[in-house]
DNA sequence: TAAAAATACGAAAACGATTAAGTAACTGTT
DNA sequence: AACAGTTACTTAATCGTTTTCGTATTTTTA
């Protein structure tokens, strides 16, 4: 409501030299600027966002294109998390988080033409197909981008170190003496490659004996595919004593169904999951996961994304890798002692 | 990038004449204005949000407050689902939506001051202390609000069906012949409030026989606190048949304390969520609980305020209750043929 | 056929800020 | 005392739209 028009007015002052003494710049004596900041904060001034966008190019607003509602996006704890990092960091620096959609008014746009419309000063990507064109064509647009769990060149991005996430597990169950070791992991992606590669690296190192049927694919979050990989897994000759899964729903379904069979976890077979969720912590018995730093990805993100918006030349266009941690739980036993079959 | 001048130029007109076209003005023939439309389609003409903001005050642009990093926000899954569900309704008629916050760069403001800023059409509060006298001046800023599970007088809200809810739920239980029901309520809210004053008229019209030791209260989402109080219930002289949760958190809270006390669900005692999260369905026993409409909730939240703001006069403030279903699964026992202790 | 009405467009003033360029009043220098 | 330099402002243009008020042309009416 009230403008640098108004406050004018009151100091009997141009607006120019209210709207430089609000601004900081240095043409304005000290007497007159306490004066103009004075009246302004008395008066409740704020200015007017669309008309500070509309002159300086800047919305103090980033966009965040998260999954739409085929996919779990905002369900899914993870991202979830992610998110509110990221939006207390935006918040704690003065912007503002907008969702990204592709629709104006009732027609389709591009993500990027949404952005150009709504001029974002940066925009955050996270748990959707990086693949998809209208994705690229967003990330080739020119501006300030920062991605979750993905690398484009020329961008910045925050991964989650799941290469140290699946070391840290698969070492884990090595102390505790687990040497035939399954994994069920993820459908395809970056993210998924980086833990399968990093789990063939652990067993070279441990030098681990790992029957190819003991690796299977299970799309994310999946609990009956799950349910049916570790069906398969269990009617092996040579059973896994451990059997590690995408994520803690899907280690959920592989639980459940080897329950349902009778078998006891951890005393018979041993399970762990990954991400984290709360209801690894609540679940009996608790489910040992990789906790990954979610909100640490959160706030990096927003933070480096922040900081290429306001020093363009000087920020590089880095990949930060959030490192995180094994929980441990219940689900795993220690057969160091006691020595299974074979 | 190109704007409305650039059109004009190509067309030959004025760039009056444009956004009257564009604008579906009548004063503009059918000739120019197709011309005008091609022209702007071709061009990828988008306006100028900042723009049209400065100009009519509309920025097609909701604000939600919702909790922010002490509770739980966004990773609580019936609010993320309420959330999904106005951003996709918001989203398909043309609305984005904006995080609210209170901070002006660096310095705090109201959540007030902040719409105010941003110039929000309009407002989605949700999970929150509605007491807050932030919260209280938003609602009084006169904006347009609706508000999720909490009535203010004068504005729009969305209420999920607590009383329904809670009926249909013990209703459900006396028709599998339970008659000694606890119910473990959640903490201070009008929420709580409806669903206890339901609890007590099932009670009544049923003429069950309720001790007050049944009754007791918990935090919302508190499983050590559902725990405990499930620990003094097994411990009554006279145990209820079945235990209703606030939470589905706490219900598991609940069952893992029964379990651990080598009791079974639902053989020895049966236990009712609410809410219907995810676990519910992948918990093993599957948990029989009460599925919030959390997406019908949010839809009807953005539409209807999405209706007050472009009919300000013709929408009354009225309060619209979404029924919710009762979600059965294994957790509650048929005791109708079986005869159980008295 | 002249006046009135309708049609189709344009000129220009907003909206509320920022900022380059200009200017008046001092201050200091020689 | 004259000049340049500094300080502290103001003027005015601008960002990209919308929208009021004109106005020229055509159509209708009497």
């Amino acid at each position: 409501m009230v403008s640098v028009k108004d406050i004018a007015a009151e100091c009997k002052v141009s607006v120019a030299t209210v709207s430089k003494a609000l601004n900081g710049y240095s043409d304005i004596s000290e007497v007159t600027r306490r004066m103009i900041k004075e009246k302004a904060a008395e008066m409740g001034y704020l200015p007017n966002m669309a008309a500070v966008a509309l002159k300086t190019k800047r919305t103090y607003n980033i966009g965040v294109l998260f999954a739409d509602a085929a996919n779990s996006g905002l369900t899914n704890e993870y991202f979830a998390t992610v998110l509110q990092g990221a939006r207390a960091e935006a918040e704690s620096r003065g912007y503002s988080i907008t969702f990204i959609t592709n629709r104006f008014g009732n027609k389709k746009i591009t993500y990027s033409e949404f952005c150009r419309n709504r001029q974002f000063d940066g925009v955050i990507i996270a748990c959707i197909d990086f693949n998809d064109p209208q994705v690229v064509e967003l990330v080739k647009s020119g501006i300030p981008i920062v991605t979750i769990d993905h690398v484009f060149n020329n961008t910045l991005a925050v991964m989650s170190d799941n290469v140290k996430g699946v070391r840290d597990l698969v070492e884990y169950l090595y102390s505790m003496g687990h040497r035939k070791i399954a994994y069920i992991h993820g459908g395809d992606s970056s993210v998924t490659h980086d833990r399968l590669t990093s789990f063939y690296r652990c067993v070279e190192r441990l030098e681990l004996d790992i029957p190819t049927e003991y690796i299977m694919e299970c799309k994310y979050r999946d609990t009956n595919k799950a349910a049916r990989c570790t069906k398969k897994l269990l009617d092996l000759k040579d059973r896994p004593t451990c059997i590690l899964y995408p994520d803690d729903f899907t280690a959920i379904g592989g639980i459940n169904l080897i329950e349902s069979r009778g078998l006891r976890i951890p005393d018979d077979i041993s399970v762990v999951g990954y991400d984290g969720i709360s209801y690894t912590k609540i679940h009996e018995p608790t489910i040992t996961t990789l906790l990954q730093g979610a909100t640490e990805m959160g706030t990096t993100a927003a933070g480096k994304l922040i900081e290429l918006i306001e020093h363009p030349k000087t920020t590089l266009r880095e990949t930060y890798v959030i490192e995180g941690n094994v929980l441990i739980g219940e689900s795993v036993k220690d057969i160091n002692s006691k020595r299974k079959n074979v």
